[in-house]
RNA sequence: GCCCCGGUAGUGUAGUCCGGUCCAGCAUGAGGGACUCUCGAUCCCUCGACCCGGGUUCAAAUCCCGGCCGGGGCACCA
């Protein structure tokens, strides 16, 4: 083989790994590789947070390790809530995604070991009760670079003034703990940063247990040594936080995790707020959390976006640390490559405009379409074409209609073709049947619908609107889940079935 | 004001650590064509980028300095 054809073994060592992304760091640091997903449950995952799960997905089916959800619901604050049914949207996500989760821990069980750290902190004077107001602390203390009084009270006094945050003797933002990070950082973001604060805010899940709650990079810098976590992908709006662990894992001597930071994601064509869209749930003017407005995953699921070609225009992203602007047009692209084999055809029209057909020939009583033209063996979609008083009406859609001149010559695909008469009432005269006609003098092929046997069709469309659409009678076969492609109108999913069939819209 | 980070075609990305194989690869997009009874798919072609200026070097997208531009942080949010 080698002597005969040498070229063949060279092209076979050459394909091997198409890995997109490069290879975590430091992997010889550690014995397997443990990363955490760390969702703060105020709604579902939308597309802006599956970059941050597909990449830690990836990397730690690519390595074989575990993965661990956390959801971070310590108590938060006046604008950003735990939402009670947020903790079950966000699994429902991970499922769509294909993401295996090994192991679920909630933040807000682990307040206790919290409170261990903070007064181990204390005791070896890495921390400090501060009850300085906050906006004299941030003038006089951090801008300046000078300790408050606070920081040199000694550790009794300390441990004292934690008590009475416990107990309830100090109010809410009477008091924090701030750990000593150092007032003379040149960062003014990293000097001497607040770890816990007072909360009386209910939890959903552990009420009024606790009213000392603490902050993300206090809670991480315990728990990613705690978990164990060895490599760290999250957006680039943490590095303060991060720096933060660093200090905390260097006090114990910890193994420092590895971090690693990627940039912010913006959509051209999708706007995402989950405040906004919370709010426009609540309200009842998204019809839930899978209205395509709240681009929440559940939203990509009801449209049929098939998870892997989200997947892949994620991992297409790489690592890089810079903001991008991107578009969904290559998801959309996946998700046609994935989808068009099995997407069945069909014809769909908006808005019609019915025309009488005249001089089509008497033996012609129905149109034959392919269910797939890639695939004949598939077989066909017939449209039989039911004259109502003798006579014959079909629908066109109403944007091909209006940009068609009086006299013009069509097609109505898989039918025959016509000239197109625009005087009242609209009609359409047969010319020929073959479609070689059309292609040697030229038309547009229609997609067409008839007036007697069509099917009504729900479409609700992206930006949240709803169309009604008529379509071919073999639509009355359709089922929920279904992927289709109405032709010359875009590609959608069947996702409910009642008085009326009803499609989202994925894309064109 | 103070800190940090980054700048490769319209968009995104590879290459940058360890200078040459990069007159810069890939995807998406746009334009054109072929094919197809869809504005889908498939195939082909084309367009289009190393922020700027210096320096080091035989050689720089890659290293150094300066500038410009952009993003982020400086919350008792995550």
């Amino acid at each position: 083989m080698r002597r005969i054809a040498p070229e063949l073994l060279d092209t076979e060592n050459e394909v091997p790994d198409e890995k997109g992304l490069p290879e975590l760091p430091n992997l010889d640091k550690w014995d397997h590789i443990v990363m955490r997903l760390a969702p703060f449950p105020s709604g579902p995952l939308h597309i802006g947070n599956a970059r941050m799960v597909i990449l830690n997905d990836y990397y730690v089916k690519r390595y074989n390790g575990e993965l661990i959800l956390v959801y971070d619901d310590t108590i938060g604050s006046d604008i950003k809530v735990v939402e009670p049914e947020a903790y079950d949207l966000i699994k429902e996500g991970l499922d769509y995604l294909g993401v295996n989760v090994h192991k679920t821990v909630y933040k807000s069980d682990r307040l206790e070991i919290f409170y261990k750290y903070a007064v181990d902190l204390i005791k070896r004077q890495k921390a400090y009760v501060c009850d300085c107001d906050a906006e004299i602390w941030r003038n006089e203390y951090k801008i300046q670079k000078k300790a408050c009084p606070c920081r040199s009270l000694s550790v009794e006094e300390n441990l004292a003034r934690w008590e009475k945050m416990l107990d309830g003797t100090y109010p809410e933002r009477g008091a924090a703990v701030r750990l000593k990070t150092g007032m003379d950082d040149p960062d003014p973001a990293m000097r001497d940063h607040v770890i816990l604060r007072i909360s009386e805010s209910e939890h959903p899940r552990v009420g009024s247990k606790y009213r000392v709650w603490p902050l993300l990079e206090f809670s991480w810098g315990i728990d990613d040594h705690e978990l164990g976590i060895s490599h760290i992908i999250r957006g680039k709006d943490l590095v303060k936080e991060g720096k933060i662990e660093q200090h905390i894992w260097d006090i114990y001597g910890w193994k420092h995790p590895e971090l690693i930071y990627y940039g912010r994601l913006r959509f051209q064509d999708a706007s995402l707020s989950k405040s906004k869209s919370r709010q426009e749930v609540k309200d009842g003017i998204y019809t839930g959390w899978d209205d395509p407005r709240t681009w929440s995953l559940q939203s990509l699921a009801k449209r049929g976006i098939h998870p892997d070609a989200l997947r892949k225009a994620m991992l297409d992203l790489g690592l890089s640390i810079v903001d991008i602007s991107i578009s969904m047009k290559p998801v959309y692209s996946e998700n046609r490559k994935i989808r068009d084999a099995e997407s069945p055809r069909l014809f769909l029209v908006f808005s019609p405009v019915w025309l009488n057909i005249n001089g089509l020939p008497d033996d012609i009583t129905k149109a034959k379409a392919p269910v797939h033209p890639d695939f004949p063996d598939r077989g066909v979609r017939e449209i039989p074409l039911e004259r109502e008083n003798g006579s014959l009406t079909l629908g066109i859609p109403k944007k091909d209609f209006e940009s068609m001149g009086d006299g013009t010559l069509f097609r109505m695909k898989d039918l025959a073709n016509f000239i197109l008469h625009k005087n009242e009432p609209y009609s359409a005269e047969f010319h020929s049947k073959d479609v070689d006609v059309i292609r040697e003098k030229g038309g547009r092929i229609l997609h067409w619908v008839p007036h007697k046997t069509n099917v009504e069709i729900e479409v609700s469309m992206v930006d949240g609107s709803l169309l009604t659409g008529l379509a071919e009678p073999s639509a009355r076969s359709l089922k929920v889940d279904d992927f289709v492609q109405f032709e010359r109108v875009g590609f959608g999913r069947v996702y409910s079935i009642d008085e009326k069939i009803k499609v989202a819209f994925a894309h064109k």
